[in-house]
DNA sequence: TCCTCGCATTCCTTGACCGGCATATAACCC
DNA sequence: GGGTTATATGCCGGTCAAGGAATGCGAGGA
């Protein structure tokens, strides 16, 4: 079960596209403020709330701050979905039955 | 690509809860709203959020409304989480590398 | 037909969030 | 030290969402 402050950090569009960002490769602040179109205080306060929700990690190189995306949150999003999966396993597998059962019975017309 | 109103949708934790009550299986209205411990127009405006967002879906069964959960918007979810899967997937690999490289040198001394 | 049950919608108030601006802070360079 | 670069914080106005109370509305039952 993920953190609430992780949902709610990913509940706002900039800050999606943030973390798109870090997820090609770490970057220092200016660098995502010229990507994502806003202000930089702007940038730096949707900053401090990935942080805040353990979404990111700063390290600190000279005079600037290199933001890089920390895995472990996303991770928690994805166990947060496994129950989710049965569903769609689920109608995929009863697709495969009846795909199945049509190939057996190819011949006869089809009842469905 | 979710929608945007998938993750405003699950970014509160009442929205979250019904979800997983309606993971169990479809429910009615009045047995969300005794589940969740919110009145019932509360209740009934959260799942019209859900409803709005693609989460969930109506039956009208005699004077009941049975809620049930649609799996597409979720599958999507775990769709946009696949390039990030990469991240924790890399250091599981690195990690194993490098059990393996231990079980091979295994009387070699440590250099890490 | 009237009444009741189950649910949705509206109005209202409060609180949170978003974005911009101005400003503080900290590290580096001269 | 003074200035510049890079980032963070405080304040403010506008907007939007959440929850409660009252109400509307359709389906069934007497």
């Amino acid at each position: 079960m993920p953190a609430p402050a992780v949902w709610t950090a990913l509940a706002d569009p900039h800050r999606r596209a943030i973390v798109a960002l870090l997820l090609e490769r770490p970057r220092p602040v200016g660098e995502i403020v010229d990507a994502c179109g806003l202000s930089q205080p702007g940038t730096s306060k949707h900053l401090r709330v990935l942080r805040e929700a353990g979404l990111v990690r700063v390290e600190q190189e000279a005079q600037r701050r290199v933001y890089r995306l920390d895995p472990a949150p996303v991770a928690e999003l994805d166990a947060w979905l496994e129950p989710y999966r049965r569903l769609w396993n689920d109608r995929l597998d009863a697709l495969g039955r009846r795909l199945d059962a049509h190939a057996r019975e190819d011949d006869e017309p089809a009842k469905d």
